[in-house]
RNA sequence: UGACCCAUGGUGUAAUGGUAGCACAACAGAUUUUGGUUCUGUUUGUUAAGGUUCGAAUCCUUAUGGGUCAACCA
């Protein structure tokens, strides 16, 4: 395989900037605002500012946009710092733009200082409506030709506090008839007295994202800014009020966010549904967050071939949720232990079994002999899977049925001899006979069954909770649908089945375990799990390849 | 009724003027003590119309479709 791997539109660029010597190494960063959780699409970005310096010279910072004292908090700071690392990165830097507001504040004298920078005393409607629309141009502000002096003044003023809230801001003198919206005299500064997480009480005055974050990126000298396509228009932003404070000259590069089926991926959407109570928190196993993700079982490996399949490029997109579960399925399949688990459990008596009990050797995993082999506990009573046995099979129903003979996973072939009801006409229990001969490796029975059952002895099982989990919404594109997308979330997200039985070996799983239960899916133990109640997560469902019936849904 | 960005199978992404490829999904078959895994094969695509060229997914024009922009959010 010498074949190169295609480049990426950004990697093409870079390796353009090297070749030509624009750069000998280059710096990127990730850039979150810590107002919320880390997401699937963040974990895209992620992968790839950090990818970048993984695969060309450099380094990337870890920067935290916090220029909104109002929505920000450390608890975000540390649950990002957390998801990052988990994914497999580690920073050069880690930075906060409030790092720099004393400088921040520097460049904005600096601004004033060159006749760029006014300090208005509109209210915000009044600004609003001076702005004009994309149609139409703004109207320039009563207050955008003060002295320099002036302006100096009232901007030293504002800083000191001697303007209420939302009185004054600091505006860029630009264009009030520009063709792009942001260059209308774009508000640099406002006053807000909130309690910032790491600067306290030392501001009244912020800056506002465009004049913080191209402004951090130059500091920190990022040759590579890299950001979604909604900042596209800032750019003509970003590059003026870099040119004209005379700093390093960093460069935005926009590709388009990462959108997923079946899920939504916008901070503002996934707080509603955390604060309305539709999931149990952020890291509610149901989220595409990487907490929940994490909760739910996947593992960094999984998520970051993931972003590495999807890719990046410009152009809009709606990724099918069903290859992250392809990525997680093919790496859990490697990996993940088996283990046996009947969820919904109906009793099978094996009427000949006249031993008591006997230990069966099983493989830990097929597709790796070093996981090795342990031993399970067989008797004459056992639990099966209710929905392995049908009194009235359709054609090509490979499981149990009255008379027909399957496998017991490592075990022995059976034949089921009767059906036991209970006074209402459901099934109380089967009585099957079993094939001494047919022992798992020591067969000499010489039979062929097409089915193979996983089963649990009945004296010898666990009991355990396990937590089924589906689709969070219903549509592809909640946020495409009419109305509220909180209309559109699945009811069914999550099933929890209580009374499951599981093999003994597993009373002694650990958090960090991965398990296939055999013939169902991949399961991990829940944070919440104790020595004493056990719970496991669904993380995906094996893939069925069963075409069932059409009588059968 | 403006500007900007984007347009390749069902989905995501390659092909950088010269054979439209890869992956997922779907379907069919083989193997299988998990209806899993693995293996083999099949179906499906350049938004449209003009132009440039020996040759266009690629360059040009127009149209169409989708997205973004009028927060003291980022």
């Amino acid at each position: 395989m010498s074949e190169e791997k295609s480049l990426n539109f950004l990697e093409e660029i870079i390796e353009e900037h090297l070749k030509e010597g624009r750069y000998t190494s280059i710096v990127t960063r990730f850039p979150p605002e810590p107002n919320g959780y880390l997401h699937i699409g963040h974990a895209s970005s992620i992968c790839l500012n950090f990818g970048l310096t993984k695969k060309y010279p450099g380094y990337t910072n870890l920067r935290f946009d916090d220029t909104n004292p109002d929505t920000e908090d450390t608890e975000y700071v540390d649950s990002i710092k957390a998801d990052v690392r988990w994914l497999g990165f580690e920073w050069k830097h880690e930075r906060y733009a409030s790092d720099y507001f004393d400088q921040l504040f520097e460049f904005a004298l600096k601004l004033i200082d060159k006749g760029l920078a006014y300090v208005d005393e509109s209210s915000s409607e009044e600004i609003a409506s001076m702005k004009g629309s994309p149609t139409e141009p703004g109207r320039n502000s009563p207050f955008r030709d003060r002295t320099i002096d002036e302006n100096r003044d009232l901007f030293l003023r504002m800083k000191n506090g001697e303007f209420p809230d939302g009185s004054r801001t600091l505006r860029a003198k630009i264009d009030m008839a520009h063709i792009n919206m942001l260059m209308r005299d774009p508000i640099l500064y406002r006053i807000k007295r909130a309690h910032h997480h790491r600067t306290g009480d030392k501001w009244c005055i912020y800056p506002m994202y465009d004049f913080a974050h191209g402004q951090s990126d130059s500091i920190e000298e990022i040759t590579h800014s890299i950001c979604t396509m909604e900042f596209v228009p800032h750019r003509e932003l970003y590059d003026w009020l870099i040119e004209k404070l005379g700093i390093y000259p960093s460069h935005q590069y926009e590709f388009a966010r990462r959108n997923i089926n079946y899920t939504v991926t916008s901070k503002r959407k996934l707080l509603q549904l955390v604060n309305e109570g539709h999931v149990t928190g952020w890291d509610d196993p149901r989220m595409p967050t990487v907490s929940g993700l994490r909760r739910r079982g996947y593992t960094p490996e999984s998520i970051r071939e993931f972003c590495e399949r999807i890719g990046i490029a410009k152009r809009d997109n709606l990724v099918d949720v069903g290859l992250l579960e392809f990525c997680v399925r093919e790496h859990l399949n490697r990996i993940a232990l088996r283990r046996m688990v009947v969820l919904n459990p109906l009793k099978l008596v094996i009427t000949n079994y006249e031993q008591g009990e006997e230990m069966l050797t099983m493989d830990n995993n097929p597709e790796d002999v070093s996981a090795g082999n342990r031993e399970i506990p067989f008797s004459a009573e056992l639990y099966i899977e209710q929905e392995d046995f049908m009194e009235e099979p359709p054609k090509k129903y490979f499981r149990l049925a009255p008379g027909q003979m399957v496998r017991l996973k490592s075990a022995y072939i059976i034949r089921c001899e009767e059906v036991v009801k209970n006074p209402d006409g459901s099934i109380r229990e089967l009585r099957c006979v079993y094939i001494p001969e047919s022992r798992s490796g020591h067969d000499t029975s010489g039979i062929n069954v097409k089915g193979t059952l996983h089963w649990v002895s009945a004296r010898h099982a666990i009991k355990a909770e396990v937590r089924l989990y589906d689709r969070l919404f219903r549509v592809e594109d909640p946020t495409d649908e009419e109305g509220d997308f909180k209309e559109y979330l699945n009811p069914a997200s999550l099933v929890t089945v209580e009374g499951a039985f599981a093999e003994p070996s597993l009373a002694s799983a650990g958090h960090h375990d991965r398990f296939q239960f055999i013939r169902n899916g991949y399961f991990v133990l829940d944070s919440s799990a104790t020595p004493e109640t056990l719970i496991f997560n669904k993380t995906v469902s094996l893939k069925d390849g069963w075409t069932r019936p059409k009588t059968d849904k």
